[in-house]
RNA sequence: GCGCGGAUAGCUCAGUUGGUAGAGCACCUGGUUUACACCCAGGUUGUCGGGGGUUCGAGCCCCUCUCCGCGCACCA
């Protein structure tokens, strides 16, 4: 049964309707929209998203990158700024790839290769247009405020354009080069990759000591170490370092690979240390990067022993060829142990290359590969170095600066089928030869078709068969999103370059530090001014949070148990900045609760506003008028404090400071005590003057509470907005610029935050001193106060204050004779007495006190002690001193009065 | 091996020019007072990782060590 006085709102608040609710009205009333026709009054404030892969699955990462971006457009919004939040996803090539390979193979036990590249491109499509882009209603259910109206993809047909516009240019400018290199080859996903997107894994792994034979020398041998005894048969050599004394007289001579049996030369080279191992290296080139350098130094044959799914192709050893390379491992080490040529194995831990999508080892590669020599690396550099992008927390800068310095070619082209197909034609007479080439510039211009439009006559040529990394297409993300090539769209002159990106640092490298660089080449400016570097998710065990361990709780069933605000804001208030965050579902919970604890308090002026003639209802800030008491003074000053706080903290990116504030001033001082200390203006006898004054106080409160929290918690701050009527009918929120001019009238007696201050303060000792005496709950206890003489304006407050400690009355009495042993505590505005029939105890009472009198004389000393330091006195900042003199005279007079206070009891 | 973070109450974390150690949670006690038990009041809790130094004074600055995390290099 609804209680009639509440019936409009609720008792608790039920998120998930009214968080739908909004999210469609503001959808339906274009509110996201980002106006690139907006007057230069209207300052640009954008962002573009981090584009999560098409086939992403929202995770608490992206709620918080996210929720940070929203809570930043959010705020710009009600700055009265030009907002762009551009949204979209990412074609993600390997994982898309992987996902669809996957459902063919489980629904119709087919691989691409049965279906054929085209056919295959089109189920990918299907798969894209049918469930791709799961994550982006999960964006949405959380609040996000993107331009749904500018998704983008990084395949749509106008995207395409850039990314083959930009690769005709860098190989016309000579920086995309196709070369045989040595590459990272993820032998899962039958590509090559980039040296970003392998992961350093520690390995447990062995060392095997074995034996070649040296040439010609019977029962010589040279003993050497290697963890891959499964490459041998592709050495090519064996190397020591020229100042090894223990091997110089065997360089030029030859050793014996045992299988196949082959002769290979020693040589000497600088790049062995001599320490590790034997201090003898056996020499792969074709199957480790340091080896393939050896072998061109010395000119040793490149003999490739692998398949490129890692299985092993050496039809000379019938044993061996074909099986899979660890099995390889343990049949080459057995081999070698039944020729006698096995001396001992070694547990030895290393770092093994893991590839990041494949998850298993990867290897080095010789192969024909695109790659780009970077652009615009000075300005990039500089950019970042002096602070026109400002990276935060500061030591990313560091992160970014060291691997610019030492920026290497990257490689572009992927063996997939899924993804940007290199814009490269060959002459299809020469195709084989050039596909073949040691190398290819733009210098074979003339047999080259490159162009961003297919050769008119299409049967005479032959394209280049890969794809481009993902991140070839990510990199130019910012403007790529905003306007077409060869155009400078309005939406590009408004928002470009855009303000702030936010993003995690694990793709420092990967994107970010791309970007700028295309940024550069292509606009001519840096794509971002400031760089927001997010705080990594782990468990409350400190584990990062993977599928694999099921230690990631799915924000949706987050959202489903505490509401989206909830979740955003119980995960901003832990997110500090910068350093790792261990995510505890009981900060959700906080989160969820404030959200009530909101609704409750705008309930509350509901039900005591109701039929109030004069009580300020809707419309614009009307400044409270009438007499405003102490305690609204305070509290309005309070919270012109609070805009303070909240701008310093936001313009420092510290968003759980801004969480910390919205929470502290809105729990604890306006709930806790401002609500409580005014409660008797509401009761039937109270002036209804003071009443009106009350409520409109409790509106402008409410009404720019709603306003300075509605980034973290959108859709109750909206709700309550339009239920409480603070803004004009048909008006947003979310749309309403913020009310910047201070709350407190600028006549304010300069005394009242003390007083109140004082009248608090007192609260609590009185509270304390009815709790060690286990009378809290007794309503009828009665304070005397014999004498206000250093207070005596808080003669009118005595009820407040009775009020809040929950006593009947507090009365001043200057003839009030205590008797001996009655409970009284010391308050800022005097000694009261807590007379009660049966708890007088002399005895206890002293004990209490001298408790009391112990602390006091504690802090008294410290207070002391300090200003009998000379050094003190002379060298510290005069504040400081000013200070502790106030301090020391304040600890003196407590324990004057304490002293007394026990005195009487004797 | 080089570099960067972190170590503060049982837990998660604040602590911004060095000047009396904080919040929330948890726990304990009491409480349905005209919003809220997703609540209210009160209480307990710290050799600020170890050691050394600078200083009148160090959680904060310097050195050093230990542990955890991250990046780079090496990785036969």
């Amino acid at each position: 049964m609804p209680d009639p006085a509440t019936e409009d709102i609720s008792k608790a608040y039920e998120p998930t309707a009214v968080e739908e609710k909004w999210y469609a009205r503001w959808l339906d009333a274009n509110a996201f929209h980002g106006n690139e026709n907006a007057p230069d009054s209207q300052p640009p404030y954008s962002i573009v998203i981090p584009p999560p892969n098409v086939t992403g699955v929202l995770h608490l990462g992206h709620v918080l990158n996210n929720t940070i971006q929203d809570i930043l457009a959010r705020r710009a919004r009600q700055k009265g700024q030009a907002v762009l939040w551009l949204p979209g996803t990412d074609h993600a090539g390997i994982a898309t790839q992987a996902v669809v390979e996957r459902e063919l193979k489980k629904h119709e036990k087919l691989t691409r290769h049965d279906l054929g590249r085209e056919k295959f491109l089109e189920r990918v499509w299907e798969w894209k247009d049918e469930k791709g882009g799961t994550i982006i209603k999960q964006l949405k259910r959380l609040g996000c405020s993107c331009d749904w109206s500018r998704e983008r993809f990084t395949m749509d047909p106008e995207y395409i354009k850039w990314v083959q516009h930009v690769f005709v240019d860098l190989f016309e400018k000579g920086l995309i080069y196709r070369g045989k290199r040595m590459v990272n080859w993820c032998p899962k996903t039958l590509t090559a990759i980039s040296d970003e997107e392998v992961i350093p894994t520690p390995q447990k792994s062995k060392l095997y000591y074995m034996r070649y034979a040296v040439a010609g020398e019977a029962n010589r041998f040279v003993e050497i170490a290697t963890t891959r005894p499964e490459t041998l048969m592709g050495d090519t050599g064996v190397a020591v370092n020229p100042n090894d004394k223990r091997y110089g007289d065997l360089v030029g001579k030859k050793a014996v690979r045992p299988f196949p049996e082959a002769e290979i030369p020693i040589v000497a080279d600088d790049h062995i240390d001599p320490e590790f191992g034997t201090g003898v290296l056996k020499v792969t080139p074709a199957h480790d990067k340091a080896d393939y350098d050896i072998g061109l130094r010395a000119n040793l044959e490149v003999i490739d022993v692998l398949h490129p799914d890692g299985r092993i192709n050496c039809p000379d050893c019938p044993d061996l060829d074909g099986l899979d390379r660890f099995e390889a491992r343990d049949k080459a080490v057995e081999k070698l142990e039944s020729m006698g040529l096995l001396d001992k194995i070694e547990d030895y831990e290393n770092n093994v290359g893991f590839s990041e999508r494949g998850h298993v080892p990867i290897e080095p590669r010789l192969s024909m590969q695109w790659f780009l020599k970077y652009p615009s690396v000075k300005e990039a550099t500089n950019a970042v170095a002096n602070n026109d992008i400002v990276m935060r927390p500061d030591r990313w800068r560091k992160t970014y600066l060291h691997w610019m310095e030492n920026i290497q070619d990257w490689c572009i082209s992927r063996q997939l089928w899924w993804g940007h197909r290199v814009p490269v034609w060959y002459q299809k007479d020469k195709a084989e030869d050039l596909k073949n080439a040691e190398s290819l510039d733009s210098s074979h211009a003339a047999d080259l078709h490159v162009s961003t439009d297919p050769p008119a006559d299409p049967e005479n040529w032959v394209q280049d068969d890969d794809v481009l990394d993902t991140w070839f297409s990510s990199w130019l993300w910012p403007f790529a999103t905003m306007t077409n090539v060869g155009e400078r769209s309005d939406t590009l002159k408004k928002f470009y370059p855009t303000t702030d990106l936010v993003t995690g640092p694990d793709i420092i490298f990967f994107w970010v530090a791309r970007m700028i660089m295309a940024g550069f080449e292509y606009e001519k400016e840096l794509p971002f001014k400031n760089v927001f570097f997010t705080a990594l998710i782990r468990d409350i065990q400190g584990r990062k949070m993977s599928k694999s361990l099921g230690n990631s709780p799915d924000p949706l069933d987050l959202i489903a148990k505490y509401g989206a605000d909830g979740l955003r804001f119980g995960l901003m208030r832990i997110a500090p900045l910068g350093t790792d965050v261990r995510f505890d579902e009981k900060q959700i919970e906080e989160g969820r609760n404030f959200a009530n604890k909101l609704w409750n308090a705008a309930r509350y002026r509901q039900m005591v506003g109701r039929d109030v003639p004069g009580a300020p209802q809707s419309g614009d800030d009307p400044s409270p008028a009438g007499d405003l008491s102490i305690y609204d003074l305070d509290i309005l000053a309070k919270l012109d404090d609070l805009a303070d706080n909240l701008e310093t903290a936001y313009t420092n990116y510290r968003f759980n400071d801004v969480g910390q504030h919205l929470y502290e001033f809105f729990w604890s001082n306006y709930c806790d005590w401002y609500l409580e200390a005014v409660k008797n203006d509401f009761k039937p006898e109270a002036d209804p003057n003071r009443k009106a004054t009350t409520l409109a106080v409790m509106d402008t409160v409410l009404r720019r509470f709603l306003q300075h929290l509605h980034p973290y918690m959108p859709h109750i701050t909206e709700e309550l907005w339009e239920k409480m009527s603070y803004g004009a009918s048909d008006d947003f929120l979310m749309l309403t610029s913020a009310e910047t001019t201070p709350a407190t009238p600028t006549d304010a007696p300069a005394n009242a935050r003390e007083h109140v201050d004082a009248v608090y303060q007192s609260a609590r000792v009185l509270r304390n001193l009815k709790a060690e005496y286990n009378v809290a709950a007794n309503k009828n206890i009665r304070f005397i106060i014999p004498a206000l003489d250093s207070a005596p304006w808080a003669e009118t407050e005595l009820p407040t204050l009775a009020l809040l400690t929950g006593a009947k009355e507090i009365a001043t009495d200057s003839s009030f004779e205590a008797d001996k042993g009655t409970p009284s505590a010391l308050t800022p505005i005097g000694q009261v007495f807590m007379p009660l029939e049966g708890l007088i105890d002399v005895e206890a009472e002293k004990k209490r006190l001298n408790n009391e009198l112990a602390k006091v004389e504690k802090e008294f000393s410290k207070a002391q002690a300090k200003l009998e330091n000379p050094n003190f006195v002379e060298r510290a900042k005069p504040e400081a001193v000013d200070k502790a003199r106030a301090d020391l005279a304040s600890w003196t007079e407590k324990r004057d009065q304490l002293n007394a206070m026990i005195a009487s009891l004797h």
